[in-house]
DNA sequence: ACCGGGATGTTCT
DNA sequence: GAACATCCCGGTG
């Protein structure tokens, strides 16, 4: 058995703004998706309109719908023909913008999480990269707009259980991206064994 | 440890 | 037809 995991919901409010605001002050909440949970170690902000590497840059699709409805949903995307993606919308309804997921540090439903991922050879690498979490925590379509200030029958929610952000977060370039590469968008917490790499070296 | 290639199919041009 | 917010495996050091 692992231990239950305790906190209380964020409100629709603290996602309803910038995700260059919101980002980093998902660092070390608690992503709880039924009885498996990670804490939230890395992440990715995709400023829609403003921001050439956005699902969202060239306007509304059938794909990116979510990432334009309102803030304190799941946008989930297919991509590279076999893997998800989740990201957790900001701004009010209308304003593109999402946070990736990109690493969790796992804390509960490890088993679940180990039967879902068998190419991970170590429980460090259950969650760390944005497709790999999504597996461990068995997120694919079916969890597109899921709200995670009022969950339904998807059990799917965002906790603060009292950790605080890291008062200096990592920061740098996003990952994996082609256009507007050098936006120093992307947030971890510093030296955190599941972060998708290596934390770099700083002086 | 690090690197290179293949998998696989939706989305948009 | 190309691009893709990735991952896994098998090579070499």
């Amino acid at each position: 058995m692992t231990p239950a995991v305790r906190g209380r919901r964020l409100p629709r409010s603290f996602y309803a703004r910038d995700v260059l605001e919101v980002a980093p002050e998902l660092l070390n909440k608690v992503l709880v998706c039924g009885n498996r949970a990670g804490r939230i170690v890395e992440v990715e902000a995709y400023r829609g309109g403003e921001d050439p590497a956005s699902h969202a840059y060239k306007g509304p699709t059938a794909r990116n719908a979510s990432m334009f409805g309102p803030p304190g949903r799941l946008y989930v995307y297919f991509t590279y023909g076999m893997h998800w993606c989740a990201n957790v919308v900001c701004m009010p309804e209308g304003t593109a913008q999402a946070i990736l997921l990109r690493a969790l540090s796992p804390l509960a439903g490890l088993e679940e999480m180990r039967a879902a991922r068998p190419a991970a050879r170590r429980d460090r690498d259950l969650c760390r990269g944005p497709a790999r979490l999504c597996q461990a925590l068995g997120i694919d379509r079916s969890y597109d707009g899921a709200d995670l200030v009022r969950p339904g029958g998807h059990r799917l929610s965002i906790l603060d259980d009292g950790a605080d952000p890291p008062a200096a977060p990592g920061t740098g370039e996003r990952i994996g991206i082609r256009l507007a590469q050098d936006r120093p968008w992307r947030w971890w917490v510093p030296e955190d064994p599941n972060l998708s790499r290596a934390d770099p070296i700083r002086s």
